[in-house]
DNA sequence: CCTAATGGCTATAGTAGCTATAGGTTCAAG
DNA sequence: CTTGAACCTATAGCTACTATAGCCATTAGG
């Protein structure tokens, strides 16, 4: 019954996902290479709405491409103990709590700054002073975005 | 006084900036051009110093290449009233407690799923299951927009 | 049957904010 | 004079997509 495959047009509004994402998650081998009409057009069956669907529910819930491509290939063995799945889950947990902990951090020394500004003239605004002399502020050091701290080694340049 | 000139490796010791980010930060213009040295290697002054622990310190803060590129114009004319840049300021604690917000759901989302695996088969896991079916969750639509990265600036489309 | 609108195809480049690599030059010490 | 660290440029890579260009396929209406 071919009446029911899916274009990727209508994959996509099943599943929210944008067409050139879908593309692209094949691309990067998230979701397997559906065949093709007669016209070169890509058909998706019901295996694929459902794969697509979990890889995005991951994606919105935060797991990073390389944790879903992990997920997938464990519940690929629907056997195996599921501890692995939730060793996944919980540094991916961990990973979340920091990162609160990191932006909680930051709103406080946000705030502070901003109460301490009483509006004048830039020369003595205390947020640009705050900004520019690193000793007034409760060391942002720990609180910096993970953006750019990759644990930096020894190397010089 | 050239003995005061610091080496680009001297600059990034004394701001905890790696060298090739000092580099990158002159290509795209947050950090002025330095002159060279007879053999062509950057030498910087005490206002490099400045400016580029100000840079710093904003990215330490979250504040995106944009916002800090703007903090530079209005603190380079002093006498300008601090409105906008307390404007800045403000915006970027709003995206931060956006974002803790949405984290925060994340986390209970997480730990919802979590709570509910008590081990065994990946078939019978209550995590895979979440993640493969979007109705068992408290639809994460609305709270997870930016799965990784730290500060962005708003999703189009 | 023809045409226009819509949707699909590939390939390439762009986004933020850097980091890493390759392959060379310069500098300071021994 | 030689070694090795630090410097130089240019380019590519990272995540997770998104946007663009230029062409082909499908479908609804006239």
């Amino acid at each position: 019954m071919p009446g029911e495959d899916l274009t990727i047009g209508r994959l996509a509004r099943e599943t929210g996902c944008k067409v050139p994402t879908i593309r692209y998650y094949e691309q990067i081998g998230l979701l397997p290479t559906p065949r093709r009409s007669a016209g070169n057009q890509r058909l998706y069956g019901p295996e694929h709405l459902t794969r697509l669907a979990f890889v995005r529910h991951g994606r919105d819930l935060g797991f990073s491409q390389e944790a879903i491509r992990e997920l997938l290939r464990l519940t690929d063995d629907p056997d195996q103990c599921c501890d692995d799945v939730d060793a996944i889950a919980r540094r991916h947990l961990e990973e979340v709590n920091r990162r609160i902990a990191q932006l909680s951090a930051l709103r406080v020394e946000l705030e502070r700054m901003l109460d301490a500004c009483h509006g004048g003239r830039v020369a003595d605004c205390r947020i640009v002073e705050t900004l520019a002399d690193h000793g007034k502020c409760l060391t942002a050091d720990h609180l910096a975005p993970p953006a750019d701290d990759p644990q930096r080694p020894p190397a010089a340049d």
